[in-house]
DNA sequence: ATAACAATTGAATATATATTCAATTGTATG
DNA sequence: CATACAATTGAATATATATTCAATTGTTAT
């Protein structure tokens, strides 16, 4: 963030969609799935509605581990939750993240041959 | 026990590609690109080969934070070298990098509207 | 109201990591 | 060889963050 040692004239790159803000938001998306119980989390609800006890027994974490995780996959808008009496569900939020996940599996899965 | 008491018809959990070594193998890769800094670096070198002080002047870097971050990403097998007299450049080493991030940059944009 | 169940929250901690600065390696050219 | 240029590397540090534990809130039923 400060100022590089060597500044020199800026040659010219291909300008992506990606303004600073823009940026730091994706990064921000990347970093949610950058750790393995979120990712494990994200995934667990990919399928359907999955509630957070449920999540955490299936994954072999405690509920407050997962409850944690899930306030921060909201908050980046990642999943979304929906109270069901004493239960609340979790669900992914929308399709993009599922066909990311699904190109990283694939990414992983073509280095294995 | 097996009928649980609300009425929540929930089908078992989804057994995805995912062992626990892929897992993190696959948050490592997410990791990577959940850093704004080398998030920025890794667009860059979607265009083309681009060489380290090239990235680091139009990013706004310094050389040295830019050789760090194109280590790591070059661990995790997201990007190559290539060296070409006293500089070395850089691209994404496939296609399914590429692919995510654009996803990942509609999700952003559709997020805004 | 009390009890049991489900989930959230806060604090505390241990670890990871992004960045800077200085020194060093590799490469081409005088 | 020496000098300049390009990039890597190591150490040091400041910050971020993943996890645990204890306490609390919200919900349903007795």
């Amino acid at each position: 963030m400060a100022t590089p040692k060597t500044a020199s004239a800026a040659p010219p790159l291909p300008d992506l969609p990606l303004d600073d803000d823009k940026t730091v938001e994706l990064a921000d998306m990347f970093k949610m799935l950058g750790d393995p119980s979120r990712l494990r989390i994200v995934t667990a609800t990919l399928a359907g509605p999955r509630a957070v006890g449920e999540i955490a027994a299936a994954l072999g974490l405690s509920v407050s581990l997962v409850s944690h995780h899930l306030r921060l996959l909201r908050a980046t808008r990642l999943v979304s939750a929906e109270r069901r009496g004493k239960q609340v569900f979790y669900r992914v939020h929308d399709q993009h993240v599922a066909r990311v996940i699904a190109d990283m599996i694939a990414h992983v899965n073509e280095d294995a041959e």
